[in-house]
DNA sequence: TGCTTACTCTATTAAATTAATAGGATAATA
DNA sequence: TATTATCCTATTAATTTAATAGAGTAAGCA
């Protein structure tokens, strides 16, 4: 299941995406347009700064604002940041790997095989869609 | 992230498809076999049995066993009996849809349509593979 | 300068889900 | 009838997710 924190990501993002002026935008007009918590978005606008999509100013006229043309934004990159791994298991993870602490040998385990496929047709997802692709009406 | 409850319940169908025999397995050797608390595996194989995968036999020489052959069990059903939906929302379920309580119109939403093509991308893997296509050695 | 606005940050709590455990009931076999 | 192994319900522990609280900081403006 997506996580909360994710789904509402997503919709700032595409919120902010959907925007004509590159003015700012305050956290509660998101959160009242999108039905979302305001302090957990809050939250969340701060990791997609920290993290480099986003940019933020203070005080009056301040908000938050996409630093990077919606066409530029991955869904790779936004899903890793907002949900973490795209692999379901973290044996088959490009970027967070692990070996599993029960699993004798990979290279014959049924669960691996499965999820390097399962993992490979979400990327090709992911990486074949940007914020703008996602911008509908 | 997959759930253990899906992980071992995968490993353990894996287990049963490799034997050569078709006689009844215990619990106990799968369990030692593939690192599975064994009360957890209990119960687990009796959802799967329950859900028609699989059949038991009781007392002296029982066990499990799978009812179907490996290449006639997809992984669309095992993972929706294991993990539950494939999508990773309810709006965009075939099996288990729901409204989302906070949207406003489907048509329009960057969440819906992302999660769309992810769930096509995961059945997509999940209709071609059968159990017999996971066994490796 | 001082007031207002709006993001920043840390800490805490609540809720939900997942994982694991316990123990007795039931059925099959020899 | 003793033994074996699944069946079933209930409970607890652990983890993760979601939400809340409140004080701090920087920017703009009169």
């Amino acid at each position: 299941m997506l996580s909360k924190k994710t789904k509402y990501g997503l919709k700032a993002l595409a919120y902010l995406a959907s925007q004509k002026e590159k003015a700012p935008v305050q956290i509660s007009e998101i959160a009242k347009c999108e039905n979302i918590s305001q302090k957990f978005l809050e939250s969340i606008l701060l990791s997609l700064r920290k993290s480099g999509f986003l940019g933020s100013k203070k005080g009056k006229g301040g908000g938050y604002y996409l630093i990077k043309e919606p066409n530029e934004i991955l869904m790779t990159d936004v899903m890793r940041v907002l949900e973490g791994p795209i692999s379901m298991v973290p044996c088959v993870s490009l970027n967070f790997y692990e070996k599993c602490a029960d699993c004798r040998d990979e290279a014959t385990c049924s669960v691996n095989k499965l999820m390097l496929m399962v993992r490979d047709a979400n990327l090709e997802v992911y990486r074949n869609n940007t914020l703008a692709d996602l911008i509908i009406s």
